[in-house]
DNA sequence: GTCTATATTGCGATAGAC
DNA sequence: GTCTATCGCAATATAGAC
């Protein structure tokens, strides 16, 4: 193994192998394997199995950041949240392996939760909850709703369907290719709900 | 420990130990602990930690069993939705561990996966899709929705909700007292969209 | 910077006494 | 049906040679 590639070649290789079986489904004997790489290099490296679990992490959940580009984007709050929507299908497509790192932390957290994990959801939280504000205090959106349920939701149409994929693999198609459609119709149910 | 409330003992004191830390992470000597009970009679009465799991997650999703009464319910398509984000909020509260198993399973999935949760989230999103197919028969529901992804819109909202409790409990108020308004909520952006 | 070899600890499972 | 004691193995981590 030349150079430090050692150091991108274990990351390169454990990002999908702790994805699929969590932190503690994997041993460093298979890490080390998989990366084509000497066992004693994880502790060289990240001072331990749980250092190169967290720059994974800390590399998956760093593509959350371009969100808050939301912010200073142009268009009204509407468009806004398609542009969140659209991203979101983006980043998955392109990341496909920030989910299963979202929610096992979320239900079986390891010390990366609080310092990696959850700064990064209430970040993305924050922007649709203030995009969502803009949108009633221009009287685009319903004034009468429930600001952090009506973004819970939203975030839930999209990244559910993401979610169940394994289980609904044979029940409904998942293509990219009706990525646009999908987008479209999370799009049309939250403008039919929300716009005043 | 008296007659065979061992193996009761196990499964209770297993179910929020796997659901906190997920298979890999709780090892037999903590189980047995937990229950007050010798390590052995794991094997004795589950041949070993897996078939413990095996046991939980059975225990957990049987909960899931009711959602197939919605098929025999009485009321139009729009009150039989009404029913299931109902009861999906109240087996949360009854059975707090439930989603746990079930992203975990999702996510990081062991044999289970296949046998116990896939044919279990099936069934939900069969009953659902019926449930849609028979509103947009009946005219009450849009004919221009797709029926998949709108049923998986409707669990997205109600499930992500909960699943992102641990991250958003200081933004979110997630009190009991508040379900009411969440189901209400949830049903008002569900009847904007998908009504005739 | 990378390797081998090993120290140490914890794991799941079970034989056999009672 | 329940216990103690232990087996066999895999885990993570690291000392020390190169």
């Amino acid at each position: 193994m030349a150079e430090n590639d050692c150091r991108s070649q274990l990351i390169a290789a454990a990002t999908p192998l702790f994805a699929a079986k969590g932190f503690h489904g994997v041993g460093v004997r298979e890490l080390a394997a998989a990366a084509g790489v000497n066992i004693s290099m994880i502790s060289y490296y990240f001072k331990g199995k749980e250092g190169l679990y967290a720059a994974v992490l800390s590399e998956q959940f760093s593509t959350l950041k371009s969100v808050a580009q939301l912010a200073t984007a142009q268009g009204d709050p509407l468009a806004k949240f398609e542009l969140y929507v659209r991203a979101t299908v983006a980043r998955y497509r392109k990341t496909p392996y920030l989910l299963r790192f979202y929610t096992s932390e979320l239900t079986n957290p390891t010390p990366c939760f609080e310092s990696i994990v959850k700064p990064a959801i209430r970040g993305v939280l924050r922007v649709l909850l203030d995009n969502f504000y803009e949108g009633v205090s221009s009287r685009q959106f319903r004034s009468d709703l429930n600001p952090a349920d009506t973004v819970l939701a939203l975030a839930g149409m999209i990244n559910f369907y993401f979610l169940l994929e394994p289980a609904t693999a044979e029940m409904v198609d998942h293509a990219p290719e009706r990525d646009e459609e999908l987008i479209r119709h999370v799009m049309e149910l939250l403008a039919r709900g929300i716009l005043a």
